[in-house]
DNA sequence: GTCTATAACTCGATAGAC
DNA sequence: GTCTATCGAGTTATAGAC
């Protein structure tokens, strides 16, 4: 039998996710978290005993369902154009069904390296070296033009994620309603990859 | 007479600096900063009255430096090429020169985005609408490619700042030392308008 | 499992001596 | 200007009844 009614647990997870994600960690309270969930403080400690386990409880299960989808992606046997194309659709896919990851991202691995890389990936890092050697061979083969891996690598994942950290500012800068802004996120899973493939290929 | 010995409030102001840049405004406490500082917790009262002063004054200090150069340049009548050029160079030499700053950017601005925008340009935003207006002239003239101004303009931005945000998971990940790191962001000046221009040119 | 009540604690802020 | 000592608000966390 499934439940379908919503648990308080579920609704704690849920309120978590959507408090923190705009407050951050430090800056969202117990109180606050309880009252978006319909259920009192004490039942959060009775659920997740403190504040740590169920800031990582709530972030890290959601991240960790992308990093196995990334690490294949970007480990497959795909073509070089075809799987700039997959990362940017699965990066950007994941950025629109998941808005308050990036910002979490940028925050907490900025404080805490080490830890949030092992957490978020549990030793099991995408497979960077091999794309990079990938990205190598085309150049060597002349099939694209010569650029440094580390430098497409990191243009990729810039013009995939930053678009959503800085959505604030460019809602007010390019006075524009949050419909087209995600109108112009959901062009940029073409967008993107056409960009960058057009810059690389000869 | 200038004063070179290290005043109290400079060694604060430089301390809070460090400490708000790791932990952000919530993460940070003024026992940190007043240790880090190597003075006593009462007198960053005295010298800034409250956490929030101490904060604005660091931080928006520090923007405020950059938002009238920008809005020059953005708003120059540099030719589009020479434009994107100058742009990149800007932004990641104010990067490199204040690595604390993208961070603290985004985790505010996703805090409080009004407030934020008001108090970085002070009722002095950049001119987009004339950059963009730019874009679209060169596309109908048949200069560049056809490319929406509002994911050009992403486009730039994105590569030039996200980098630094995500400076421990690229050492992390590409098994870089700082001083490669460093190279890397230096050969960025160069590379990411390379980039760009390559992928709009015809 | 869920609640109320409260203990324990952190941290920003102030008072007051020097 | 700088310090020690302490207050008081706000928050995490627990005890205990139902």
């Amino acid at each position: 039998m499934v439940n379908k009614q919503t648990t308080s647990e579920d609704s704690i997870l849920l309120a978590a996710k959507t408090i923190f994600s705009v407050k951050g960690k430090d800056g969202a309270s117990m109180q606050e978290i309880a009252d978006e969930a319909g259920i009192n403080k004490a039942l959060l400690h009775y659920y997740f005993r403190n504040k740590d386990l169920l800031f990582e409880k709530v972030f890290f299960t959601e991240l960790q369902k992308f990093s196995p989808i990334l690490k294949n992606k970007i480990a497959s046997d795909m073509g070089l154009f075809e799987k700039i194309e997959s990362i940017c659709e699965t990066y950007i896919q994941m950025a629109i069904d998941n808005p308050f990851v990036p910002v979490f991202v940028i925050s907490e691995i900025n404080k805490q390296p080490e830890l949030f890389i092992h957490k978020m990936f549990a030793d099991d890092l995408p497979d960077f070296p091999k794309f990079s050697k990938q990205i190598e061979r085309e150049v060597e083969l002349g099939h694209i033009k010569a650029i440094q891996p580390q430098h497409l690598v990191m243009n990729i994942l810039s013009m995939c994620v930053f678009p959503f950290l800085m959505k604030p500012m460019f809602l007010y800068g390019m006075k524009i309603s949050k419909e087209q802004y995600h109108e112009l996120m959901l062009q940029r899973m073409q967008e993107v990859p056409k960009f960058i493939i057009d810059s690389i290929k000869k």
